[in-house]
DNA sequence: AGTCGAAACGGACCGTGGTCCGCTTTGTAT
DNA sequence: ATACAAAGCGGACCACGGTCCGTTTCGACT
């Protein structure tokens, strides 16, 4: 006549043993330093199994694929990114007038969606789609449409808003038409204003 | 003292021999069948090698990579839509007010898109990149929004406005958010008519 | 401590995209 | 007709992503 460990109401689905979770660290250490030293492309499975002391199975096992493990590894690197847009100071972070803030956005995103692009890339999917990242920044744009008085449907317009943002895009005017990064980004401020209509800065 | 076979002037690059020609012929043949047949997931290089009668490097020199080669057999199937666009009957085609054919354009495309969706994510870069077939369809925006008067960086105007029919971005609405068609349809017409303001229809 | 079922492990194995290099074909110049 | 360089060819070969299944580890319950 044992108690369970905790309340019942209180459990999760099922949770995961020490050693996966133990794996899962180790492996996403290895990634993470892999990825920093010899360039996403660079690094294999093999390589990452061998680096973490486990087998190739191992990590299949808990990230479904190299797009599953490279889009692990990014969610962790957008972390602090993240936290700046919703605890930062203004005026990317809550403080600044709203018309503000998603000219902040727009900046901070682009850089960061820069600086991380090899990585997108080899999320694929798993990495845009899906996943915290993409329903927070949707989000967050969507709230701060609302804040703007905009009226019409708001989750599309928000998606009209980030699509110039992705990296399919952006490598097409930036390395294919070869436009400098201010001429973009002026552009996409242009686009803002146009969405939101006379309630823009 | 032999003449040269044609005019000096006309000589393009270096042309191609004869061979070659007729193996790329076979190629591409071989690989719009066995993408019809089977879908593009579960066509392998060495089944259109095999089905076209010549080696597997072939396949590579002449296309490059999978993407290459898919993104050769999508072009050819977009070629009958690219002569619907600019000789076809209006509103398509040319001889409608350029809102009419703006809001022609967007539902053409949003299902031409769907319908070779496989095929486009299956070209990558190759496919949406570079290639004629994105050239044209954005110069006709421009083009469309010049008629329009509307004013600002318009290559870049353009670009806001093709990137929500992008596959990446479709599959996330259609497919993730669930969104229906016509919502998205409508989404987008409404983008448009922001971006190009009080001339819209 | 001992038992037991479930979860996790690891590495041999497989399929496919892509490369390489010795051999063949093509076309031109004589 | 003959010679010859360049372009093209083909298929053995390699690397890497992903699967499979017999073995090991974990941890809950007694």
């Amino acid at each position: 006549m044992s108690e369970p460990r905790v309340l019942p109401l209180l459990t999760g689905p099922p949770p995961e043993r020490r050693d996966a979770a133990r794996n899962r660290e180790a492996l996403l250490a290895a990634a993470r330093e892999l990825v920093e030293r010899d360039g996403v492309h660079a690094v294999t499975m093999d390589a990452v199994a061998a680096a973490a002391g486990v087998g190739k199975g191992t990590v299949f096992r808990r990230f479904g694929s190299k797009e599953g493990l490279m889009a692990a590894v990014l969610d962790h690197s957008e972390t602090e990114w993240q936290r700046q847009l919703m605890f930062g100071p203004p005026p990317l972070g809550p403080g600044a007038p709203p018309w503000d803030r998603l000219v902040a956005f727009g900046w901070s995103r682009l850089e960061t969606t820069l600086l991380h692009a090899d990585l997108i890339r080899a999320a694929g999917a798993e990495g845009s789609r899906s996943s915290a990242a993409y329903s927070l920044v949707a989000m967050h744009v969507r709230y701060l449409l609302s804040e703007l008085e905009v009226t019409g449907d708001l989750p599309i317009l928000a998606t009209a808003l980030l699509a110039p943002m992705e990296i399919p895009i952006l490598d097409q005017q930036i390395e294919l038409d070869g436009f400098p990064l201010d001429r973009v980004y002026a552009g996409w401020v242009d686009l803002a204003r146009r969405i939101v209509g006379p309630n823009a800065g």
